[in-house]
DNA sequence: CGATTTAAGGATAATCAATATCCTTAAATA
DNA sequence: TATTTAAGGATATTGATTATCCTTAAATCG
């Protein structure tokens, strides 16, 4: 089971776009360019940013990407699961009908013992997920990412805004 | 992302072996009958679990499978981990080095922030798992299976073992 | 207006992991 | 000696992930 190398693109091009000032947009073009990440495939997950209102766009020369609300208000689990999907990554089938000693007209009261188990962790994982904002993974990159790279890296986005 | 069905598998097996008096063992054929599952490829999960020391089996006939531990110390993180590997479901590519702005003796002194955010995550969800024990399942199951049924499946059991 | 740039999305191909089956070997039992 | 069993190698089959190409429609700009 391994997330799908699109979240961790998406990830990263919601950090660069929270580094740029109001009413600027990065293109699919800039975003792959600067991550080193096929252009075409990386397009269909900014859809799914799109979609689940992430981000907003506009079109023509210019154009592209910008977040659709202040970086303290989106999560590591809307983007995720703007890429992942919202399904639990357990996914019962409820094998316990398979026991031949069950009649035919036996009916469960609750979900499986086994699900309700891993739908737990699950939920754990996406509550790790949901604590942690994209300013804070701003606040994180500021002190890790070396002055001069930083700036530079600024420089080149913004001759691409 | 969505884990193997053989997750399933093994812990819905390995609650079943968690009912076995002592000395007894119950084959891959009873398993996969008994949870409607193709023998060969559930075969596959239950020996990563003993080559996990989960299980311990025994061969000829009345051989098979029986817990190594105590249910206490069998927990589902053991059981997943089995089955699913214990690589982090996030792998990072580290595609901050395809920065264009970065020159070619750069070298990073930590792990991508992406990353270490989405590994917390994982984390969260491993410990939610280790947090459970096979021990505190049985218990459950006890609960929510009905008594007519849970006598009838160890009988069932009982005569295959 | 017309050329260019862009996101959105449909269609399709390529790759790889998950799922599944078959077969051989060696050990335990009776 | 015949049977039962786990272990593991080999090999399909299926389905999700990864990737590319193309068309459409909107925004920009000369």
């Amino acid at each position: 089971m391994i997330l799908k190398s699109q979240v961790e693109w998406v990830l990263h091009c919601c950090a660069l776009l929270a580094g740029l000032p109001e009413n600027h947009y990065l293109s699919t073009k800039t975003l792959a360019e600067f991550h080193g990440v096929p252009k075409e495939y990386l397009s269909k997950a900014l859809q799914n940013l799109s979609q689940a209102a992430i981000v907003e766009t506009t079109l023509g020369p210019s154009g592209g990407y910008r977040l659709a609300r202040p970086t303290s208000e989106i999560t590591f689990l809307d983007i995720v699961e703007a890429v992942e999907g919202k399904s639990p990554t357990f996914v019962c089938n409820n094998i316990r009908e398979n026991n031949p000693c069950r009649s035919v007209d036996h009916c469960d009261t609750k979900p499986c013992s086994v699900a309700r188990i891993m739908w737990d962790a699950d939920e754990a994982w996406r509550s790790k997920l949901r604590s942690v904002t994209l300013a804070s993974l701003v606040e994180t990159l500021a002190k890790d990412v070396p002055a001069d790279l930083w700036k530079k890296s600024s420089e080149w986005v913004m001759a691409r805004t």
